[in-house]
DNA sequence: CATGAATGAGGTTTCATTCAT
DNA sequence: GATGAATGAAACCTCATTCAT
């Protein structure tokens, strides 16, 4: 029984560990270094070692391939930041840290920011389940709501607006590094950055 | 004499008028439905009334005909930016004004703001000319350093993260405007966006 | 593995076998029935129902196609012409039934005829490898110097000379048989005519 | 008034006889190199310092253009042919010298040969109206008809055939003499061949 | 009237995806 | 269940021919 969308079972389940191991490899190489529809599925196959058919069986279609291993990639950096948004203490250190945490992320891992902010369209991405997070977005809703309730954050804008803010650094910061040739550390530069950041997102009553 | 790559030329030189100006219509309206590689040249040729080999004669591929359109409409803002961007007075009055100018650009050319955020792959815009904006960045950056010298902002990075910090405002802002309906005005809400890139970017030391 | 150019295989192993013999149906008679350059490649493909792209992976391009038949079906009437040819014992005979096989040969499969004489220009067939026939030709050389040398033959010309008079009149004969409407039989007046040829032939001091 | 298909006016009325003269180069070279649909109409236009429009204006096609320059250059063989063939007093002599001219005649025109008999399919010349020699034929086979009624040539076939011997070895004569690489003289073999035609064509009760 | 521009058709190529073994 | 073959769609490209100035 093909798994097609039943991305709920182990990761062992779906390929063998070995040709699943090499796929995840050949997947975020060759998506990463151009254009979604300039990938190809035949090359994709052969680096692996799999047949393409085979890949058809388990992932059905390019997109889900691609979604499949980004997913998974994309759940630990998600995990954490989920463990380190919830059980607030103070909401500045915390959300430094998150920032801090996607930022060493990416800078490690560059294959996975370049398919999910260059190499894919965000239209595509959108369609992805993944996309929404749910779980983690209303974690940050929740957190930053409670910092405006807190009078810690600035409330002239709904929380979504104060996200927005965030992740529009995190994502510019990192397409940028790639555009200027990935030289010096991103996750170096996150504690200056994030300095500003929170200066936006602060209650600007409080200075 | 069918200019090919000579974009040089008066766009008026392209084409006939009324059939350049159909095209830019139904170029904007395909490319900014879908993914640029959904984008199906025939149709675009049958909408605009143009003949398939005639897209071509002038374009010679389906990126240069996407990034003849969108050059041309992004040099209208481009250079409306260059003109509020030089000659400063009052440092923060003018990116006020400039936020502004683009929010309230992408709202009314929201066809162009899911085309270069949404529908086309960042790593495929950034190979067209265009993507520099030598000038306009010269301006930025410029505009930036002297704000940082009269100790007006931030002097602990360097202008180039001012810019991302901006920009990637305006990016996500537009992106999730689009993504949750586009239902409040963009514009509407430059005005407190703004307060808050202008908290993150201004020297933390004047207050 | 599809064969591409290496048409050393045996024909069988090309395509299925039942597409590969639509295939030669529909090639046969397209490209018989007009000129080569007005023969269509998708209506081909939609005739024999054999997909666009499958014929392309095989053939390569529309001469290859048209080619790889023809060479098929000439084959066979090379073969029949070289076991008669060879192992000479009266001339007269074996050239006369030699002459008569073409004639029937081209009577029975019209199409091959057109296609060889008529629809594809001779520029063009004299580039594929079949034209050479160097097989054939050669043993047509060594019987027709045979003949010379014993005196049968008319020895003022060269070998090559004796031949263009053979082809000539077989070529012809089916161009004006075509031409006025196929009502007679071909290889019914190829006795006839081989008489003809027999005589320019043959050493006319034996007279 | 273009003339486009009214060809009896004097070829000066067609265009200014210097676009004419350089147009008539131009065609035979370029339909005697290459397939008749390699020939392309604008690389034509170009050499001959005409506008393309122009021809067509004139011509009305491709097929057109090539014809009329082909069917001038054949009027000149053809109305010697007519001078020699009418009038008879020595038959054999008659059709010797008309061989001649033949071989003569595409030995110093080869593109005009290489045009009718190789370049362009069969197929598309015997659509022009001038493959048909009306005249020329007529008289031919009234000769050849002639020729068996006197009991000089060979009864046993109709005019047509004899004919067809007669032309088969042209075709094929001139033919071979281009593939092999026009080394030796076609004229300079004529004699001997032409022996060979007349054995074949006589009537073999003479002998 | 002569011309450059526009058109439509069709060859070629490359893929994602489906089919049949 | 895994695979290679087949398919269909669409980009790309070149022309003969027609159109509009």
């Amino acid at each position: 029984m093909p798994p097609h969308k039943k991305r709920s079972l182990p990761p062992s389940a779906y390929l063998e560990p070995k040709s699943h191991q090499k796929l995840e490899t050949v997947v975020l190489e060759i998506f990463s270094a151009e254009d979604f529809h300039k990938a190809n599925m035949r090359t994709i196959a052969k680096k692996a070692g799999v047949s393409f058919s085979t890949i058809y069986k388990y992932y059905g279609s390019k997109e889900n391939l691609l979604f499949a291993f980004v997913d998974k990639k994309m759940k630990v950096l998600t995990e954490r930041m989920v463990d380190h948004l919830q059980g607030i203490n103070n909401l500045k250190d915390k959300l430094r840290k998150v920032f801090w945490l996607q930022m060493d992320f990416y800078e490690r891992n560059p294959e996975l920011g370049r398919i999910i902010f260059m190499t894919v369209p965000m239209v595509t991405w959108m369609k992805d389940k993944t996309f929404k997070q749910k779980k983690l977005i209303g974690i940050w809703l929740e957190t930053l709501r409670q910092g405006q309730d807190e009078g810690l954050l600035n409330s002239k804008v709904r929380a979504e607006d104060l996200l927005d803010f965030y992740y529009g650094l995190v994502q510019r910061s990192f397409f940028m590094w790639v555009y200027r040739g990935q030289t010096e550390s991103l996750a170096g530069k996150a504690s200056q950055l994030f300095e500003m950041v929170w200066r936006g997102l602060s209650n600007p009553e409080l200075d």
